[in-house]
DNA sequence: CTGGGCAACTGATATTTATCATAGAATAGG
DNA sequence: CCTATTCTATGATAAATATCAGTTGCCCAG
């Protein structure tokens, strides 16, 4: 079997490693390794030293910090084909987040030697990672403005709306992803408590269902109405 | 006089283009064009394509962006050194972002073939550009914290360090930069009302102190204190 | 099958923040 | 120097959210 190889795995899905000459590919591939980590396991800890990336072959992880009143902040979910601690290794900084798995993972850790390599001797990655990282923080200025300028409610609708469209739904409708109220909080910013009431409310509205853990969106319009603030 | 030339301005003080050439900066030097703004007027507004970014050579800029409900979200001050619109430039989309002078402001236009020439042509810009970068997104995060687990309070505490900071003070220890206090508001996302009372109770209890329209700290440790959530 | 532990839930209450209304202070432009 | 307008300020009130306390239900290890 052939998929260990990233010359035929991460190629054509993955954002920036595509730009990888297959030379670079496969000193990539020779020298990285594959780790298989269960759910509410931790990959890193705020404050490590990140000696390479991690590229998400399977799962999902949370990154998330710790906020000075003791809350974790998710800041991000990172599922197939995202790599993580990008930012760390190439800022030469040790990471301002943790992160641990929210499903069983399967995931390949990438020594930055071969990240640092390309980076100085391929322009293409460069402005590859350049770009896709300009783009990533076009997003973190919707996020800093979705967290102060719109309600709790308005955000929990989006948490729904951004479970279904990032990692989807099974047949019945139910999200692939499944996240305890805490995690679906600390994603939004708010209470345990307060995000259990208004997933009760949106329920009872009919606007989502829940079987069990698993959650899903019953009127998908109404939904996205609430969450652009109607 | 000479100031008017990149290889004698920028290069040092400057981001990301200390990392060109001589030959890059003659190029940029001469395609760019410098403008005047006054305070109060828009450099350009969410939505805009920038064909180039500007670089800032005096004054301060704030960049905002329009939320749902009608409220400014500003997201990031720019002043002296800093470059503008590099991120739409680079990913080619255009900016999320609008930009207006909060005091008189010099600043330079670069057309954006300059930039990707380099882009192109100059690894170590590029790299440099991409170190800038993802130091940049590692802040994003934790503004992201901030707004989604401080008090406004915390988050008035903390703007007025921020403001000392980075833009300093005058002999009477009164910032530099002087903020309406609806731009604050709109800084630490919140009803501009809910700013002033909060800057009128921060006054009362020695913490700030204000006179006209300069605010300044009055008490660093305890402000800090504060921002930290004691 | 069963008791312990944890996640989900609910109620009561306190706190924070927004909103609406209004008035005084400052400021720019004629 | 005056007036119109914008900025700052403050009170009253409503709405949103957090906090504390307690209950239920479920799952799993023994």
């Amino acid at each position: 079997m052939e998929e260990g190889r990233c010359e035929n795995c991460i190629i054509r899905q993955f954002n920036s490693l595509r730009a990888m000459s297959k030379e670079e590919l496969k000193k990539v591939s020779d020298s990285k390794v594959t780790r298989v980590i269960k759910k509410g396991e931790a990959l890193f800890d705020e404050g490590d030293k990140l000696n390479g990336v991690y590229c998400v072959r399977n799962g999902v992880s949370k990154l998330s910090k710790l906020s000075p009143n003791g809350k974790d902040q998710i800041v991000k979910l990172a599922s197939k084909g995202q790599v993580i601690g990008q930012r760390s290794v190439i800022a030469e900084e040790s990471t301002n987040l943790s992160a641990e798995a929210v499903s069983d993972m399967e995931l390949c850790f990438i020594p930055k030697e071969s990240i640092n390599s390309a980076l100085s001797n391929n322009p293409n990655f460069t402005l590859e990672v350049l770009r896709h990282m300009a783009h990533d923080l076009k997003e973190a200025d919707d996020v800093i403005v979705n967290m102060s300028q719109k309600t709790v409610k308005q955000r929990i609708a989006e948490a729904f709306l951004y479970l279904k469209n990032n990692f989807g739904e099974d047949e019945d409708g139910y999200f692939t992803l499944t996240l305890s109220r805490e995690d679906i909080a600390n994603v939004v910013g708010t209470a345990t408590e307060s995000a259990i009431r208004i997933i009760s409310e949106f329920k009872k509205k009919g606007l989502i269902k829940a079987s069990g853990k698993k959650l899903g969106i019953a009127d998908e319009r109404k939904l996205q109405e609430l969450a652009d603030g109607f």
